[in-house]
DNA sequence: ATAATATATCATCAGGTGCTGATATGATGA
DNA sequence: TCATCATATCAGCACCTGATGATATATTAT
């Protein structure tokens, strides 16, 4: 093949937006519904602007969307496949979170509340 | 929340595994059935540490599985739920690529041919 | 107009991550 | 045994990415 790696690309990126806890929380949090970027940093317990460059990224990749209403601004998933895509991975890890977890490869950062 | 941050991050971690070109390109060229090591590197022309280093990765986190035949190995992915992911990506991709092709706030290299 | 609130942008920096090349290990065949 | 092939491991480097803190912009209220 090694073909389509243009196809490849474009789909890294676009679970680059799922593989950082920041943004990945973030995606979390809009599960439940639109929220304000305020609403959001008090969820997450993010810095406002590392969550407002987070949400740049996850707008531009097109997995959440931005509707402005006065000085806040309400963010939602951009589709329910996105949440689909979250919740698949919940079943997935379900079954192979042991080895996840053991997985010393990468430093995700896992911290304890 | 804020609360399972741990969840969050094994999540992140998970999705870690198909956010890197490379080891996305290894899990395409899986998704048709198992494979050699050096089957991988003919398929994806990655280098044959490379493809060894990110299998190792792969198979840590759970999303391939290991199965040695003589001196050959061979990788298949873990679950088809790691297929059906994928499948899902692509038709999240059919919307949403235009966006994040577009995205130029990381650097996932896009190579053409 | 001024202050306060909400969001976005930017430079900087520390740290992590992937690639390469060399080498080690293990298995098969001559 | 020796040579060859398949896979794994490791050190080093170059690069990228995320967090922070300061600041800018925009909107509402007094």
């Amino acid at each position: 093949m090694i073909a389509d790696a243009q196809a490849v690309g474009l789909k890294a990126k676009l679970f680059n937006g799922f593989s950082d806890p920041s943004r990945l929380s973030i995606l979390e949090a809009l599960r439940h519904g639109p929220l304000t970027v305020t609403e959001i940093v008090h969820t997450t317990g993010l810095a406002q602007s590392n969550v407002s460059n987070h949400l740049g990224c996850l707008r531009e990749c097109g997995l959440v969307t931005r509707e402005p209403q006065g000085r806040y601004v309400h963010y939602q998933l951009s589709d329910q496949r996105v949440a689909v895509l979250l919740h698949l991975a919940d079943e997935l890890l379900a079954d192979v979170a042991q080895g996840v977890y053991e997985c010393t490869r990468y430093n995700v950062s896992i911290e304890e509340s």
